[in-house]
DNA sequence: TGAAATGTTGGGGCG
DNA sequence: ACGCCCCAACATTTC
């Protein structure tokens, strides 16, 4: 028997945008024809929906999705709606019973899949679902006290340990075809591209989405940089990390097919990297353990934090006029390419928390909205590590300098200067504190402060004495939960 | 995956 | 030769 004589399976694609290492369609190809399937959810509860940026690199991503599926001999199915409805109404269409897909972690994804697989079953229709979003299912890795790792280290220590050798699986040679194709939305008609104006045309300048961007990232970082990895990757001048981030956020490339790429090399860079791999399992298995993490301080106490919040402060940082060049390169960078270096977003992160005294919140929705690799549980563990309140996190009271993480990072104020372009004749002894610059310095880079170039929104100094004083008025107070 | 304040040490200038 | 001061340079503590 054929293939194609028997029932399709239905292959659901969500956040694994990808033919390789996929484990939901090679078993579907391997038993059967199938219709692979993407859905436009309504707005998720819990997280919300993607972001704006995100939006446009899904568009692209699914379009080069389409096109490899094409190239097969499949096609990718659109719809929207209610998963429940989509899928059973697509499996009357097609004679399917079966429904593969590869697991997700986030608390909606979770909520949505498990409602949804009763719902099928309900329905007499079965529902696979396979691993392949995370190195490790988060619910696998424990203390030693039974309950979620807290701290970095030991969690990293016990991943290491469990991991072993990886072995990614290779994209199906074949998918069979089911006896018609189903009917499809159009992807222009979900409008997830931006127009007037239309904010991401500059994000080409560097992104490439899809399977075959995301490979091709992977192999330059494996073949090159990452060597210097470790020495290169807090150097937001240099084109010194993987660029992996956005492609690992929708599933283009797994993080098991980045881990295998790693295991023929050693050394400084390779261990630092693969770290970072460990960095993303570990914000999973903390917003897996802690479904809040998103939106509640994880360490109680910040609760009661008197946090300033003033909206034209929030603002400035948005669009980087803070007149601190490192963190308005920052949040330009943030505005060009939908992205930002990761040393960099430690450090508007620590000015927006710390010196402005805004809620961490509103930083993490503002990535969320802004970064094309928005990630739910990186995004919330990353801003809750750098206020102070999330699990093995930065102690409050180390609070970052601009000038002096500009000058250590970013010496000869190259970063700067590529996005903050009204500084560019600004020597580097001056380009990280402009007001501190001599009036006949500023004059001869053609600056004015406060009209070409604004003055610092803060005394830095002033801001870090606010800071302490306000955390300490919460340290001490109810023990955390 | 800090920074600033405070403490300690040791070399050199100088009376 | 010696003590004294100054002040880098480094170390430790504190936030």
């Amino acid at each position: 028997m054929t293939k194609a004589a028997i029932a399709p399976i239905i292959v659901w694609f969500r956040k694994d945008l990808r033919l390789a290492d996929n484990r939901a369609l090679a078993a579907a190809a391997s038993e059967a024809s199938v219709i692979p399937l993407y859905i436009r959810e309504p707005m998720e509860s819990g997280n919300g929906p993607l972001g704006a940026a995100q939006l446009w690199w899904l568009h692209h991503s699914i379009k080069a999705l389409s096109d490899r599926l094409e190239k097969q001999g499949a096609r990718l199915t659109l719809r929207s709606g209610e998963p429940l409805d989509v899928i059973s109404a697509l499996a009357r269409e097609t004679g399917a019973t079966t429904i593969y897909w590869n697991r997700r972690y986030d608390p909606s994804g979770i909520a949505t899949d498990t409602a949804l697989k009763k719902g099928l079953s309900d329905q007499g229709l079965t529902a696979e679902s396979f691993s392949g979003q995370l190195l490790h299912e988060p619910m696998r890795l424990q203390t030693t006290t039974g309950g979620p790792y807290r701290v970095f280290t030991p969690f990293w220590r016990a991943l290491e340990s469990k991991i072993g050798p990886v072995a990614p699986i290779d994209a199906p040679e074949q998918i069979a075809a089911p006896k018609s194709w189903p009917q499809s939305d159009r992807l222009d008609d979900w409008s997830l591209l931006p127009k007037r104006p239309d904010w991401a045309a500059t994000f080409t300048e560097i992104w490439t989405p899809g399977e075959k961007g995301a490979a091709d990232r992977l192999e330059d970082f494996i073949d090159g940089k990452v060597a210097d990895y470790k020495r290169d990757r807090d150097r937001p001048a240099v084109d010194g990390t993987s660029l992996l981030s956005p492609h690992l956020a929708l599933g283009e490339i797994s993080p098991a097919q980045a881990w295998h790429a790693t295991e023929r090399l050693q050394g400084d860079g390779v261990a630092t990297f693969r770290k970072e791999l460990a960095w993303r399992e570990f914000s999973y298995h903390l917003l897996f353990h802690y479904p809040q993490l998103p939106q509640r301080n994880l360490d109680r106490r910040f609760d009661a934090f008197p946090w300033m919040n003033a909206d034209d402060a929030f603002v400035r940082w948005t669009r980087g006029l803070t007149g601190f060049p490192i963190v308005d390169a920052g949040m330009r960078q943030l505005w060009r390419h939908g992205y930002m270096h990761n040393r960099v977003r430690m450090i508007v992160a620590s000015f927006l928390i710390k010196d402005l005294l805004v809620d961490w919140r509103k930083g993490e929705a503002w990535f969320r909205d802004t970064l094309v690799d928005a990630d739910p549980a990186n995004n919330a563990a990353s801003w809750q590590w750098v206020a102070g309140c999330g699990a093995d996190a930065a102690p409050f009271f180390r609070v970052f300098n601009p000038v002096l993480q500009g000058e250590k990072f970013d010496p000869e104020g190259a970063y700067v200067k590529r996005f903050v372009p009204e500084l560019q004749r600004l020597s580097p002894r001056y380009i990280h504190r402009p007001f501190e610059a001599p009036e006949a310095a500023l004059e001869a880079a053609g600056i004015r402060l406060g009209s070409t170039y604004p003055e610092p929104m803060v005394d830095h100094a002033v801001a870090r004495d606010r800071a302490l004083a306000a955390f300490r008025k919460i340290k001490g107070s109810a023990e955390e939960q």
